[in-house]
RNA sequence: GGGCAAUUAGCUCAGUGGUAGAGCAUCUCGUUGACGUCGAGAGGGUCGCAGGUUCAAGUCCUGCAUUGCCCACCA
């Protein structure tokens, strides 16, 4: 008998269990004992960025990811979880500069530092954060594969960056343009339109004219731009303008030169915001830019990359800030008796998510993925792929479709696509990978033969230059490489491929022999998790690249969840400083209840929030679990183990909870399968809890029987696989205490047993005796009696009184409290009684000797449960009604499926005697008192 | 401006056309052996509002309200 503590200790096992798992070497599928047939599955995760410690949202997703994959394990598949660190480019050097700066040694990094210094800074930072998040995914219990871990800016990774770059490039996808992009002054890099959070704040929007002689007025909320206007756009049909329409007219308000304003139509223009007129700045504006393109106009540069006013912008305003640029421009304005009106608007300001500072339009030279370029030899473009993925499936293939959960996201998705613009990839920052590009000035070309021609579309760029793009650098001399970095989405695009030996020349594990099987083994991928801030900038990008790159989907379904929020609904932010450390939860309760807290209760998509208490709840139900186990060991017979259950040994509770744990097994794979995961939790946790803690462990203290034990040793360890997937740890440490040698995470499902068969279903009327104990229990606290009384029961049963009988030693000492039982098929009637009906069960508990009023509690608490019943009655006549309302309907009965017909009659039936039993119940009260 | 979601017990949330659910909280009672990290019970709901479809609506449809999110615009 096995000496097991009254309390789970989760911090004295956890750390050992994992080591144990991890020496087993079963994280790696390859080391699975299977048949080389065996299903495949695969789920990459989701890189957590090397910016720090990991936080609860990361703990869930760890939850869901592993639960998943253990739950394929155990269905014997060949399971594979890649775990993986992404570098994070902007986000990881925004934090090490910004905690330089906070050091108070620094004051510009990249100034003080260079380049090279500041690199190995971050890559030190990155490095310690990496051994951080790593053993904090083996806190959490993870069984990701550790042989095949990956780092978006390792070597492997790096090449598949290299190849995608260079291939994309060549089929004319990637381009350098002039155009404008987003501008962090702050950060003095470009970011994409997705690293955009949009901030809604008051602004002052000022209307004036040009000159006196301009005869329309426009209003704007960035004066200082205006001095780089090309254009003013009206729509066609307005009236107002439409006589202007085409000329162009000269004014002068400070600029370097007079601007020369066409008057250009434009549908997008509202007739009804502002004057109906638009000053078109092309350098500073994304919309004004499309004008520019259309309409052909020119394109001055009045703001440059620090924040400064440009010489273009005029003698007066040159390096003067945008805000002293544009207090000087309004007062240029009154001064001129040009401004008519100013007012505060409400207006969304787009902020770097980053750096925080307000990002300026600025034209430059960069680097862009073109989504509506047609792909060479396809006819499509990225957005055809994109969209195709979800939709039709990849090259109309409907097995290479996506299935998103919940499916709505997959019409945020499209709707996405469809505004997307072309995709800047090209930052300025230094934490990164560098643009697979290389300059040569070709002075310096020993022959120039070899030479590779820029593409037209790349403008600004010199005449005398070439360009070399490739995996590996070139090996002639004099090259330079492009100073730019990539963003770093362009690298968790290639993920679910990257990570699996793509292209054939990088090796899929690390410290391993080559593995280029994997990509074919486990891509596409069967699954994903993600959070639903990830799906325009992950989700979309890897359904990008994967089909491009590889041809296929990057993963077969996708299941979105929401953010997990603060108690109070807010979200988790430095700035609130409301963050939780998981680790610190883990230790305080365990992690399998940090687990079974963040997935019970989890809906997909929705948010959801975290509440300290709900995994003090858990731990406490991790203990529950833990001492049905203890009890169970403890008292065992050693031969229950391995003995055959006899069918026709079996008592009525016996079969019940067998067909019982049949339908659990059944509902948990069935909701695992649908991705349900909160609802196989609770159906598992009331299974453990209401069924066979509260009433077959307490039943077999009372008929103890050999089969007995065999059951509960069978039920304990189907219970302890059905629970693994969510709480691994404890269901491991007490798989060990059962005896078994093999580790329970590689032990197969629990089958269904098929018992319904064996057990007729006249047998499950267990629930009947169950509910004539409950009937019991529940009298005796409503008519306080008390506890230590032994009372009397009589049972009338009709053609149950047999199978009743057989129950006896349950219905007597199931926290009944009954002294004498008499069990007959019928009776008279007994006055003096307290009455209960339990289907048609008659159950009088004589009050002779047992409870008196009014003595007991006064007429006063007779009064009391009078009202109750009165209570139930009336809600018994309202059912009834309901009821009857529709068997009078003809309607009802015409169309209504016979079955539920049926099914009220019954409850009608039903209702009518428990009403009948209620108020006999009053009448005997009643005159007692 | 367009779209999406939410609105159910005091709180947090499940709910798949057919008797409104769980956990927590509250109240009552109990507990000397698996577990006080426990057990037995109770109370608490016109399912946001208004229409419609249906024999039947928390569930499907329409409109409205409130809250949140996404996208676009923000001249």
């Amino acid at each position: 008998m096995p000496e097991i503590p009254k309390t789970y200790n989760p911090r004295e096992v956890e750390d050992k269990i994992y080591k144990i798992w991890e020496e087993s070497g079963y994280f790696n599928p390859d080391n699975l004992d299977l048949p080389p047939k065996a299903e495949k599955f695969s789920v990459a995760m989701p890189p957590p960025n090397v910016t720090g410690i990991l936080h609860l949202g990361h703990a869930l997703e760890n939850s869901l990811m592993d639960t998943m994959i253990r739950y394929q394990r155990m269905q014997g598949k060949k399971a594979l979880l890649i775990p993986g660190t992404d570098h994070a480019a902007v986000a990881t050097q925004a934090k090490v500069e910004s905690d330089l700066v906070k050091s108070g040694k620094y004051k510009n990094p990249r100034q003080e530092l260079g380049r090279e210094k500041l690199l190995e800074i971050i890559r030190d930072f990155a490095e310690q954060s990496k051994a951080t998040i790593l053993g904090q995914i083996r806190k959490m219990g993870t069984s990701c594969d550790w042989d095949r871990m990956a780092y978006t800016f390792d070597k492997d990774r790096t090449r598949a960056v290299n190849e995608v770059f260079a291939r994309m490039y060549r089929d004319g996808l990637i381009y350098r343009g002039y155009r404008v992009v987003n501008w962090s002054v702050k950060g003095q890099s470009t970011c994409s339109d997705e690293e955009l959070v949009y901030v809604e704040r008051t602004a002052k929007l000022y209307t004036f004219k040009y000159s006196k002689e301009f005869p329309i007025s426009i209003a704007t909320t960035r004066p200082e731009t205006k001095l780089g206007d090309m254009a003013v756009a009206v729509n066609p049909k307005d009236k107002r303008y439409k006589k202007y329409i085409g000329q162009t007219f000269i004014v002068d308000i400070g600029a370097a030169k007079p601007l020369k304003i066409k008057i250009i139509a434009d549908e997008s223009m509202d007739i009804k915001f502002g004057t109906g007129a638009v000053g078109v700045t092309p350098a500073h504006s994304m919309t004004d830019y499309d004008l520019y393109v259309k309409h052909k106009l020119e394109l001055v540069q009045v703001i440059s990359k620090n924040g400064k006013m440009t010489a273009e912008a005029g003698k007066e305003y040159q390096n003067l800030s945008i805000e002293e640029a544009r207090k000087k421009f309004v007062k240029w304005l009154e001064e001129n008796k040009l401004l008519i009106k100013e007012e505060d608007i409400t207006q969304n300001v787009g902020i770097s998510d980053r750096f925080g500072d307000v990002v300026e339009v600025l034209p430059m030279t960069q680097w862009f993925v073109g989504v509506n370029k047609k792909i060479p030899g396809k006819e499509k473009c990225l957005k055809d792929l994109m969209r195709e993925a979800v939709t039709v499936g990849h090259n109309g293939d409907a097995k290479q479709k996506i299935k998103i959960t919940p499916d709505r996201f997959g019409k945020i998705y499209l709707n996405w696509i469809d505004n997307l613009r072309d995709w800047c990839i090209s930052r300025q920052i230094w934490w990164g990978h560098r643009i697979p590009v290389w300059y040569r000035d070709k002075s310096q070309i020993p022959n120039p033969k070899s030479q590779i021609n820029l593409k037209s579309e790349i403008q600004n760029s010199k005449a005398d230059q070439e360009i070399y793009i490739g995996t590996e650098p070139p090996k002639s001399e004099g090259w330079t490489q492009d100073i730019d970095t990539l963003d770093t989405w362009f690298s968790s695009g290639l993920w679910t491929f990257s990570t699996l030996g793509w292209p054939a020349s990088a090796k899929a594990t690390t410290g391993k022999p080559e593995k280029l099987n994997d990509l074919k083994e486990f891509h596409p991928t069967s699954w994903m998790q993600m959070g639903s801030e990830l799906v325009f900038f992950w989700m979309a990008r890897m359904i990008l690249m994967s089909t491009y790159a590889i041809d296929q989907i990057p993963f077969k379904e996708v299941y979105i969840h929401g953010i997990l929020r603060d108690k109070a609904g807010r979200k988790f932010s430095k700035s609130l400083g409301n963050g939780i450390d998981p680790l610190e939860i883990i230790k305080k309760y365990g992690a399998d209840a940090l687990r079974l807290s963040l997935i019970i209760g989890a809906t997909p998509g929705n948010d959801m929030r975290f509440f300290e208490e709900r995994v003090e709840g858990y731990r406490n139900f991790v203990n529950k679990l833990w001492n049905i186990s203890r009890y169970i060991l403890q008292t065992k017979n050693d031969r229950a183990n391995t003995e055959e259950i006899a069918i026709d040994k079996l008592t009525p509770i016996d079969k019940w909870i067998l067909v019982e744990t049949d339908v659990l097994i059944k509902e948990v794979g069935e909701n695992i399968n649908s991705y349900n995961f909160s609802q196989a939790g609770e159906k598992l946790q009331d299974f453990t809890r209401n069924y066979f803690a509260d009433w077959y462990i307490e039943a077999s203290k009372l008929e103890n029987s050999p089969e007995k034990q065999k059951i509960l040793i069978n039920i304990l360890k189907i219970l302890l696989k059905l629970w693994h997937p969510f709480i691994p740890f404890v269901t491991e440490t007490v798989w060990k205490k059962t005896g078994e040698r093999r580790l329970l995470m590689i032990e197969k499902w629990p089958k269904e047993m098929n018992i319904v068969k064996l057990v007729k279903s006249s047998d499950i009327f267990y629930l009947v005796i169950k509910d004539i104990i409950s009937a019991i229990r529940n009298a005796r606290a409503e008519n306080k009696i008390e506890p230590s009384k032994k009372i009397k029961a009589v049972i009338y049963a009709g053609r149950y009184a047999n199978f009743i009988k057989e129950n006896e030693t349950l219905i007597r000492k199931m926290r009944t409290g009954i002294g004498e039982l008499e069990i007959k098929k019928a009776g008279k009637k007994i006055d003096n009684a307290i009455y209960l009906a339990v289907g048609g069960i008659d159950i009088y508990l004589p009050l002779e000797g047992m409870i008196d009023f009014p003595a007991s509690g006064g007429s006063a608490e007779g009064g009391e449960i009078i009202r109750a019943l009165v209570k139930k009655i009336d809600k018994g006549e309202k059912q009834i009604d309901a009821i009857n309302k529709n068997l009078a309907d003809k309607n009802f009965l015409a169309k209504a499926p016979a079955k539920v017909v049926e099914e009220f009659k019954k409850r009608i039936k039903a209702e009518k005697e428990n009403i009948a039993k209620l108020n006999e119940r009053k009448r005997l009260l009643s005159n007692q008192l």
